[in-house]
DNA sequence: CTCTAATCGAGACGGTACGTCGCGTCTTACG
DNA sequence: CGTAAGACGCGACGTACCGTCTCGATTAGAG
């Protein structure tokens, strides 16, 4: 059952080195031979392990973003959606360095995918009110609206504290589909 | 001053053919020799016109995208922002199949980061009102949402009416950034 | 039969271009680009003169090689090689910087072969008498040893005077034609 | 120390087209994928052994000049000239197929300039007597001299006994090096 | 503590696309 | 309305990277 230390430990070696190469530069501009020796690998020994750059990928963002949607999850639904930003900004703040990479690197689009993909599959499983927003445009904006923003968040240098992107997520993302119909400030 | 009448064939022949293949392939995956193949070109003809592919690219898209801002613009700022987002919403309907073609093919990343470079660029002429949202945010967010709703949209096989979608443009993306805080429905 | 002035201005301009760039550079390594641009040509004029770069060459050194030949063929058969050999130096040196290039530039391939089949043509015009050394050797003999003896003569930077190269001409070519068989020096 | 057993069965399978291809077609026109092809090898991994076309030729060439050139040194000093003729001779008549492939072939011009290189360092370690001719004009005339010779029998149809054409060097191109000034037969 | 099989490094290899260059043709705009 | 300029199709170049493969050389972990 226990996978031979080797393995793991260069499994571990190549998402490093993948992680390190995407600060620098866009995924698709990697190339495999960067990432082994960067690494410390040998570069067959990669597709020992991945079948390709993507898979790679993929393994990474993969355990992240699912960490990342039993939190998201609550703000499409949650009854106290302030909280849940909260708790989404919160959680994001802890693992900022790798979100940080995985959202202003090279690495976005996939991330921006899988991450709907897994929205939509929990929206799915909690069919909502029939509502003036359909329900798949819910997802979209829901989630494009997250990563717009905490991108834009990481991207700062001096970073807002969570408590206030919490806020403004709450009032840009979930404020307008619970709202009623525009009404304008005074 | 009048160009080479070659030229100018030339040219629109490899955007179309370029056009062409981003509704099937993603951008990335499109080959110079396959561009060339369907514009009926010379394969090296490509170089003498774009030094490479995304030169063609960012020339197909830089045209329609500073036609679309000219009508994005005032959603950010006009007074009647309901007006505004059904005029850019009939602008796009009009245009539909490039436009499906720039936001749900190969190009989507390129069309977003130059629809944000275009975007930012006019916000910094205007200097709004201090907020309680930064003013930069404020673009990436009103950039995003718009993106992602129209994707939304240009991917349904029965589309709405382009006047429910600019409606519901104004709701999500305009009306938080205007209104007070969030007020929930009772 | 008066050729077109400019007709006869363009292939000169084209034919002394050649020869400046043969003193640079091998004749393979040269653009017809460089040529016309040299020539102060458009490109396409090049190939309403000559089917291609070569055929230039050929035109050159054709004109050239048949002068030399007039002189060259009495070093074969006359019966006083020597005045013949120095007669062929002197016309050489007369011409130097032309040779030269021909000969110890690019083209110097071309310049051989040109020169072999015309000595060839002289000779076969002249059946000798039958001999140990088959006819045709005796032409490649002549011509390659000429042009060898020629070739270093004119590489050299301080060159020897005509006189003397006749005289070794003389001995290394011509002699061991026409000499018996070897007789060492005591 | 010992070499990867691909590396070596590649390279020779890359000579042996080469040297195929040049019995055909002159080297310039020969490319590289025509040789590649012939190899039954990948057309980069012609660029993994040799940097271009001209290295393989000369790596090719090389072996072959070196071994001809020990043989070759003693017609320029041995005593017995005509047994160092002989010799010469019977050493191309027994790799006669690769000779006439590198004299006749499209190789000639850089096993020409290959084998003056080599001659010259030769002749360089053994300073011969103060003359009437000079000592690298020696080395040209004597190079190009057995080279003519070479390759015109090399050409021949119905080639002469190896030994007829070692006396014909010996000769043409020892002969008046050695002998002193121009005797005519009577 | 050994033995054996999994894992590794190294890198050659067949492919495919790149972007460049030169040739020789053929169109075009201009004088 | 003819001609110089140069756009074009073609195809070879040399480079880069992919993913496959074959080598030995460790080296982990079961016996």
């Amino acid at each position: 059952m226990a996978l031979d230390a080797r393995l793991v430990r260069t499994r571990a070696a190549l998402t490093a080195a993948l992680l390190a190469l995407l600060e620098q530069t866009a995924f698709d501009q990697i190339t495999v031979r960067q990432i082994t020796r960067t690494a410390g690998v040998g570069y067959a020994t990669f597709f020992r392990h991945y079948p390709d750059k993507q898979a790679l990928l993929n393994d990474l963002a993969a355990r992240e973003i699912r960490d990342l949607l039993e939190l998201a999850a609550p703000v499409l639904f949650a009854s106290d959606s302030r909280a849940a930003c909260l708790a989404l900004c919160r959680f994001v703040d802890s693992h900022r360095t790798l979100w940080s990479t995985l959202l202003t690197g090279g690495a976005a689009t996939t991330v921006r995918a899988e991450l709907l993909v897994g929205a939509g599959r929990i929206a799915a499983a909690r069919p909502g009110a029939d509502d003036w927003l359909p329900a798949d445009l819910k997802v979209v904006w829901a989630v494009g609206g997250v990563i717009d923003v905490l991108t834009w968040w990481l991207r700062q240098a001096r970073p807002y504290g969570y408590d206030r992107i919490g806020e403004i997520l709450d009032r840009l993302v979930v404020g307008p589909m619970t709202a009623g119909p525009v009404t304008r400030r005074p």
